[in-house]
DNA sequence: ACTCCAATGCGAACAACGTTCGCGTAATAA
DNA sequence: TTATTACGCGAACGTTGTTCGCATTGGAGT
C-alpha cells in the first residue's frame, strides 16, 4: 500500500488505456509541447546526468518553457519516468529469429539486457514499475509468438518467458548500478583481511576479472542449459 | 560519476574500514544515540511505511532527538540505508549444510531471497550498493567455503557464486517492487485487447498464475540443472 | 465572422525535505 | 580541577515536487 502510494496508478494497464485516450483528445498548440518532447528530454537528463538530475525546473529550462507547464502533460514526476521506461524499450530491436531456439533465445536476452545496461540511471525505475506500456506488450507479445513457433508447449512459454525476462532485468539492474567505477571486484575482495576471510581473498586472487556482460551472458547459457534438459519441445513443421 | 555522486564513498571497503574506527574511539554518553538504535529505526520505518516515509525528522522523533543529532552519528541519509542494508543481511541464517550441493544450493539461495524480500522497500538500495559491510562479506566466505567443499573446482568457484547471488538479488528487487498490489499479473494480461496482443492474451489464460516465490524457485532449479551439466566436480572426500 | 470554452502556459507561492551552523553541555584525559 | 573533545539540537538555508490563479490560445458550434 505504501509503495502503491509511491508509485501511484502510474503504468497500470488502465492507466496506460487512459494516457493513449487523453493524448487523442489533445488539442495541439503550434510549438506546445509534446509528451514525446519531455520524454526525450528526460531521458537526456538522466542518461546524461543521473536520475536525481532530473528536476521538473531543469527539464522545463531545457525544454525552454516553465516548471508548471509540464503539470499540464505529466501528471507527476513519476509518471514521466514511467514514460521513459516504455519509450527505452521501445529501442530494443529484435530481429528476424536465430536458426535454433537456444541462439534466438540468448539473442533476445542479450539485447533487452544491453539496451536496460545503456540506460542505467533509469533501471530503479524500470524495477518499481508495472511493465504494460505499448512497447512492453508488443516485445512480450513477439517473444511469446517465437518460443511458440520454436515447438515449445503453450503451458510452459509463460513461465519460461518469466524467468528469463525477469533474469535479464534483475542482472541489467545489478550491473548498471554496481559497476560504475570500473570491475573491480577481484581487486576489492583481494584486499580484504586474509585472516578473517581466507577463501574470499585466495579465491579472489586467482579468478579473473569479469565484465559484468560475460556475466550475464553466463547466466543465459547456464540457464539454456537447464531449459534444454527440462522442456520438451515438439518438432519444427519446417 | 554522477552515479558515484549519487551513493559517495559510502558503502566503499575503505568506507567501512574507517567506519569500524570510529565506532571504537566513540564517546557513548548514557542514554545517548548509538548507530545501532538508529539503524534498527530506520529499518522499523523503511518496512513499516516505505523508503519515503524514512525522513531525517521523522527518524528522529521515533528516537525522541532532534533531527540535527543524527547528523553526529551518520554522515548521510545514504549511510544510513547502506547500513541498514549490512543489518539485513546479517538476518540471512545458512544453518548446516545440506547433504548434496544442489539442496545446499537451493536451500541458500531460498534463505537469501526471503531475507530480502521480507524488507522489500529497501530493496533499491541493495542494488546500488556494493555489498562490503561486515555481514555481507562473511555470508560470501562462508557460501565459497561450502562450495569448495562440495568439490567444485577453485576456478569455477567464484562466477557460479556470482551468478546464484546475482539471480537472487535481481529477483528479489523484481518481485519486490512489483508484486505489491497481488499477483494480478495473468488477468492483467488477459485483459488486454485480444486482437492486438493474439498470443499474450491467449496465454495468460491458460496459464496458472504464479507467486514470485515459486518463480524464483524455478528459476534456481533451471539454473541448478545448467551447472550440472557444465562444471564438473571431485568426489566428496568423505 | 463571432462567440464560447476547454486546453494550455506560467509566475508565484507552499510545504517538506536534506543538510549545515553555531552554541550549549557533558564526559573523558591530564 | 581544567582543558579538550564528542555530543545534542534549535534555527536556518537552499532545493525539491507540486498547486493556485490568471492570462492566453485556438478550434467547434452557430
Amino acid at each position: 500500500m505504501s509503495s502503491a502510494t509511491e508509485i501511484g496508478r502510474a503504468g497500470s494497464a488502465a492507466w496506460w488505456q487512459d494516457r493513449r485516450a487523453a493524448r487523442h483528445r489533445r488539442r495541439h498548440r503550434q510549438g506546445g509541447l509534446t509528451i514525446e518532447q519531455i520524454t526525450r528530454s528526460a531521458l537526456v537528463i538522466v542518461d546524461g546526468e543521473g536520475l536525481s538530475a532530473l528536476t521538473m525546473r531543469r527539464l522545463a529550462d531545457d525544454l525552454g518553457t516553465g516548471a508548471a507547464s509540464l503539470y499540464r502533460h505529466v501528471a507527476n514526476r513519476e509518471e514521466l519516468l514511467v514514460e521513459a521506461v516504455d519509450h527505452v524499450l521501445g529501442e530494443v530491436e529484435f530481429g528476424t529469429p536465430k536458426p535454433t531456439w537456444r541462439e534466438d533465445f540468448a539473442n533476445q536476452a542479450n539485447l533487452l539486457w544491453s539496451t536496460l545496461i545503456a540506460h542505467p540511471h533509469l533501471l530503479p525505475v524500470v524495477l518499481r514499475t508495472p511493465l504494460l506500456g505499448p512497447n512492453a506488450v508488443a516485445g512480450r507479445e513477439a517473444s511469446l509468438r517465437r518460443m511458440l513457433d520454436f515447438g515449445f508447449h503453450p503451458v510452459d512459454v509463460q513461465p519460461i518467458y518469466t524467468v528469463i525476462v525477469t533474469t535479464a532485468l534483475g542482472h541489467a539492474a545489478f550491473a548498471g548500478a554496481i559497476e560504475r567505477p570500473g570491475p573491480l571486484r577481484p581487486e576489492v575482495y583481494a584486499a580484504l583481511p586474509a585472516d578473517e576471510y581466507p577463501t574470499v581473498t585466495a579465491l579472489a586472487e586467482r579468478t579473473e576479472p569479469q565484465t559484468s556482460s560475460a556475466l550475464f551472458a553466463l547466466t543465459i547459457d547456464i540457464m539454456l542449459d537447464g531449459i534444454e534438459t527440462r522442456y520438451p519441445r515438439k518438432e519444427r513443421p519446417c
